[in-house]
DNA sequence: TATGAATGAGAGTTCATTCAT
DNA sequence: CATGAATGAACTCTCATTCAT
């Protein structure tokens, strides 16, 4: 009733929001399994729950509706994706090392996560009605993802070591060719890692495909 | 009622048959619309046929459900891009000039046709319960499309103007290239046509993006 | 236009209508044909269209609806059930065998017209709703063949051949031994004939089924 | 979650799955008196609910679908008739008595359940597509009732109380009477008991009618 | 007369969401 | 906090019926 904590009363009330969080996040890892399994619509509230060991009326103590727990679950996976992208690359000492550790981060994360890959590729570019604000953090994350591969490709371009070509260009090729090859690996099941993809990409993406004279 | 029909009867079948035909394909291009603009389960059978100026029911005279409809559209589509792509590539007089023939053809197709596409790289990679027949001629047009393009980067292999790379992956990188081209239109509404986007497709896939000395 | 009909005209007519009656009865010998294989519900117009080599909508220049066309179906198949046990019982000269012939009789009705007895013993009782003077007629055929057999029995009773005992119930009694073994023959598939089966009855019927000292 | 009930767990459980039941079985009442009145075509799953006091979506808690809920409606009654049936029978010392007590008791059940016997025998004979097996049990019971009336006829002829004719026709034709009766009672409104009903029965099955001399 | 394409009401079924316990 | 029974809107699909040809 008060807005005055004693000390127990505070850290108490910190362990019941760290509990929250570890709950919200446990039911994000069985959404994660779920949706990346059969897709937005196929995915039952109820399904999600049963994985998460909850019952289904649980879910929305912590998720307001499923297009929340949806969006949550994008919202999440690609900060992640982002934030180890943008740290692996800024344990490079120059750009085109960058370039190549963020590439082979990509594929690294891509690796520990194909399926919900699988989903973030299929998934619809439009918010639907009146549930826009909630996209709008993942589109931002997106773009900040986007502008990581961006900045390393400038910084190149200015050492002259990549050529002056639309830097958001580049960075979409490069980001088509990695989604393209994490697809075909779903569908053929590769088993093998990622990594000779991504030494194909790197290879293609830098030299390209034509033979020297 | 007869086996034997007069010329005007078989005139007349021909003329109805024409005609049922014509009314598939009109349904077919409603759906396409819907479909590209609320996906697959956003798409309401209800919707479909209110675009097409029918009633619902009389889908159904078309079309088996709603996943043969859904079916139908792709197979139509994929086939047209198919045979669109690999008739421009046959134009050309040697294999360079065939592939890049063919990436502009697919920039081509996908600019008269940018909402299908988005719809086309959402598409769920495994067919519904009981539905799996379908779906095979959709697979295979995918396969013969990727074929086509895995053809031409072989032929150019073997006249010693392309590396010799994996050509399976190399079609598998121009399709990933193009794909993300697409998306980012459809995602900003670029107006203009895509050809530009074409140009630096083929650019960075024949010369890749590295400085040369 | 006029009322005024000349003697060609007349003869025309008659044709005329007597070519109607007939498409009407072969629509009619369709539609047993798929009700009787079906149940009211599963058997749709198309198919008995189609079974009559009609398209569907030529089923409603005849009939009023599904309903209708049902109902004229009982009432013709009725009325020659109740018109062949009434003639072959009035070939007897004394009320007992009129009894016997009368059970053979229905029993060989049975035996022509299996399926149609299936259905007649699953028909719903009570007509739906605005619909109920057509069955009208239906229900007294029904009450008239139970008239036949009761006055077959009254007149026996009469000649004190048969116990005195409610006519009514007694012909009811005769009816469900007759139904229950046409049920049985359905269900088993029985192949031979059924006079078997109209021995065991009449021999129940008269006799009972008590050994006597 | 856990598996150790304290003993306040289980008894909680065990108190949920009696009300389960017990709903269960709330429907399965609105089911029948829906299903008599209209027959399983007529009767819609929102009718079903809303005599039961609950919204369609209800119904699918309890049965997996419309077929089913019908199937148990079926399940449930033949086995009470049978069980009552044979119960009662068992009750005499002597197989006549026997006979006579299960009449009785056939009577009495149809009496209490007339509306769900015409929907019996109007039953449809061959089970939809696809749901055979749940349709077997309610096969089986109905043979085992037919079983029943035939043992006691088979007790009766060993005593030499019967004559000697087969069985089963003797059950099949004793239950067809009941049928019959049963059927006119529902037609005609019967008011009063079907126990006169059953003495007739009794009295002709056993002594048929024809006058001794 | 006959057709059969089109209709659209109505059915069964699913499932996100709520709320009393 | 957690539950899960109940809800009911929304959806797909069927088919008796109509009517322009």
């Amino acid at each position: 009733m008060s807005v005055h904590q004693t000390p127990e009363e505070s850290r108490a009330a910190d362990r019941k929001e760290r509990d929250r969080i570890r709950r919200r996040m446990h039911i994000l890892a069985a959404a994660e399994r779920i949706f990346a399994a059969r897709g937005f619509h196929e995915a039952s509230i109820e399904s999600i729950a049963q994985e998460a060991g909850y019952a289904s009326g649980t879910i929305y103590l912590y998720f307001e509706d499923k297009d929340a727990l949806y969006a949550a679950l994008f919202s999440h996976k690609v900060s992640a994706m982002v934030g180890h992208v943008e740290s692996e690359s800024e344990k490079a000492s120059e750009p085109m090392e960058g370039l190549e550790r963020a590439v082979r981060a990509q594929f690294d994360f891509h690796d520990q996560n194909r399926e919900f890959f699988d989903l973030l590729f299929r998934q619809r570019q439009t918010a639907p009605a009146g549930k826009s604000t909630r996209w709008k953090t993942v589109r931002e994350s997106y773009e900040r993802h986007i502008g990581v591969l961006q900045q390393l490709i400038e910084r190149a371009q200015k050492r002259k070591l990549l050529r002056k070509m639309d830097s958001r260009h580049l960075a979409l090729l490069l980001l088509g060719m990695i989604a393209q090859m994490t697809r075909e690996a779903i569908r053929e099941g590769w088993s093998e890692p990622l990594q000779n993809a991504a030494n194909v990409v790197i290879e293609v993406f830098l030299n390209g495909v034509r033979r020297s004279a």
